[in-house]
DNA sequence: ATACTGTTCAACACTGATGTATAAAATTGT
DNA sequence: ACAATTTTATACATCAGTGTTGAACAGTAT
């Protein structure tokens, strides 16, 4: 369609500089999988937002499924970078993983879903940069003396990882203002923030709950 | 293909019965979009998978987009019957509406993860059922001398449906025994009980935690 | 100037999906 | 027995995407 119209736009002088075209691509790519999964991606669609030739999509990334991993690669590299710093001195403290985590996805509300959706996928997870970091934080944590006894280890990153990626997606953080966004990012990290120093519950009203599941 | 290749396996003798048909290309197409998303579903593979032919899905679903449309509202309403019952008796003890919803979405992790994604997209969501009925549990919860002071309702509910559901897609439920299955979901309810009660930190380690956010 | 690389453009063969249409078979209700 | 409904089987027009190719063009480096 687009290749046989002539372009109404006359072509953009494209100043040459490959890794910026690569980024756009990716960016683009990161945008639209994290709207319609991996399987919807369309290398068209991304050559077509990202204001390149579908010819200069096909040059930097030979086939569609080639873009995808190459996507869901770099996200979680930026990922691992932004949480945990750029291997200069990483930064381990619980609550300021916490902090970072919550801003980077209330930034990045894209990355964070394509993340989710690839280690969700992936078959072996240990693969993953960001997830072997988080986990290594996660089990030090549960190990020491500054954790209560008994934490499920797993669930609890489950957890803390599914909220922190979807509570921007949630709250639609794409389309508010970097003050509003600033809010959200302290509202979630506040809130998990308390619930991990106090819980949920007032204990003395539940002086019969039993700790098993119930379930009806 | 499978339209002009006269078909291998002898055409199985259908019996009629259009609610179950129904049925059986919604449970398809609930796998399908769990899988892939929304928009990557194909109405020919959603037949080819349930055994029906197309000519029969699209007498069913005029359209696609109905299809989706259709699945979505499906599941939700499934979602709602299964963890706050059919009606009769409201089950509305917050543990165990915790139970069930794990136990529910352990059990179909494929209809958790429709739901999210279309809770997600949607853009008015007290327009879905289950959304309607676990705000306002939460809401009584959380206004109730049951509850801390302070508690942020919506992080708390978008941190409770959220691991919920991932939960089983990360531990791959399907692929389990169900007695695998019955031990995923109370591995899940057991810490969110634990953490709920007593939370994550031992305080007295934490003397200087301002509860202000922090990030570097 | 020349060679190289990144980029654009247009065309092509191919696949697979959508949505429509029509006829026929099979099952059920009356 | 008859009518209505469900299901199958085909066919067809249409569209959008994939992956490939070849030629041209535009900056950059030597």
């Amino acid at each position: 369609m687009a290749e046989t119209t002539p372009p109404l736009t006359r072509p953009r002088k494209r100043r040459r500089d490959p890794e910026r075209t690569r980024e756009a691509i990716l960016e683009v790519s990161a945008k639209l999988m994290a709207k319609d999964g991996p399987e919807a991606l369309s290398v068209s669609q991304v050559a077509q937002l990202a204001g390149v030739n579908r010819g200069t999509a096909y040059h930097h990334f030979q086939t569609r499924e080639q873009l995808v991993k190459a996507t869901t690669d770099w996200v979680s590299e930026k990922m691992t970078a932004a949480v945990f710093g750029d291997g200069e001195q990483p930064r381990n403290r619980p609550e300021v993983v916490l902090g970072n985590l919550a801003h980077f996805c209330v930034e990045y509300p894209e990355f964070g879903r394509v993340w989710l959706v690839r280690i969700l996928s992936m078959e072996d997870r240990n693969q993953d940069h960001f997830w072997r970091q988080f986990k290594t934080q996660v089990d030090r944590f549960v190990a020491s003396d500054a954790a209560h006894e008994g934490i499920d280890a797993e669930v609890h990153a489950v957890r803390v990882l599914s909220s922190a990626i979807l509570w921007p997606v949630w709250m639609r953080s794409r389309s508010a203002t970097p003050e509003e966004r600033e809010e959200m990012a302290n509202r979630f990290t506040r809130e998990m923030m308390r619930l991990h120093l106090d819980g949920l519950f007032r204990k003395e009203k539940y002086p019969d709950l039993e700790m098993m599941p119930t379930h009806v």
